[in-house]
DNA sequence: GTGTTTGCAAAGTGTTTGCAATTTA
DNA sequence: TAAATTGCAAACACTTTGCAAACAC
């Protein structure tokens, strides 16, 4: 019940990834991994950062998130224009996408199959494949 | 070989999109739906209008690409943070994507194969599976 | 002529950066 | 106390918008 039991998974993550754990980053490396699985804008981890108490800035944030995802403990998923989500989920698995909303959610990896992969143009390789499953309301016709 | 012959594809797309056929709209008609299938930044599009001599304003390139895609002549695609691309090709295909450079490319339909899909949330269809397959240099090991 | 489209310049949005002050080890 | 990190404010890149002038029908 010490102060450093209940940092110490998060600690332990950032000292893995060769991080200094300061208040900001352990702070946040609360949120981010410790509650599930999550898929975040800056902005919206900025706004829940303030929520619970925690005073960061906005600049933090960015640079946090990138060296988070730069570490491994994120991931980071572009799927429309002028806004990155970075997701708490690093293995791997592909999203749906409400277009409507912005919501991104997992599919399950036994829920998608991807037979067969195109081979590579000359001296490349696939680093990952990405897919994303865009949703819209069942009732709307195709228009 | 008169004027009319020579823009009368273009023409015609627009004409059924709803489009007036503005010089503009013509012109970028021209370069985007006549020269096989590409991926354009508006940037990029902007340069090759000014590079043929086509006097057109960024704002108009935006309106342009935006209105074309609406009437189903172009395909947005999002694969990094900052900036869209526009597919020329409309038709049912995938992605490769290079990091390094920053270009896209078609993946041919036959050679890539999902064989299973998810069930969409419930009130929701899928409008649209989308697999970027991501690239890096052959001789970079994983890290 | 009337409604649409264009182009400019200004505004907007999400993100990054420079740098002094603060914090960590 | 030396090196890393933070926060602010300014800078950025790309995109959108407001509106008067130009254009299409």
């Amino acid at each position: 019940m010490t102060m450093q039991r209940t940092y110490s998974k998060a600690l332990d993550r950032l000292k893995n990834a060769n991080l200094r754990p300061t208040r900001q980053r352990l702070a946040l490396a609360k949120l981010l991994l410790e509650n599930g699985h999550r898929h975040l804008t800056a902005e919206e981890l900025f706004h829940e950062a303030r929520a619970n108490g925690i005073m960061v800035s906005l600049a933090t944030i960015y640079n946090t998130l990138h060296q988070f995802t730069s570490a491994g403990l994120l991931r980071e998923v572009v799927v429309d224009m002028g806004q990155s989500y970075f997701d708490t989920n690093t293995s791997h698995h592909h999203h749906f996408f409400d277009e409507a909303t912005g919501k991104l959610s997992d599919i399950p990896d036994d829920h998608i199959e991807i037979s067969r992969l195109p081979t590579p143009p000359d001296g490349q390789q696939i680093d990952r494949v990405e897919v994303i499953v865009r949703l819209r309301d069942a009732a709307s016709t195709s228009n």
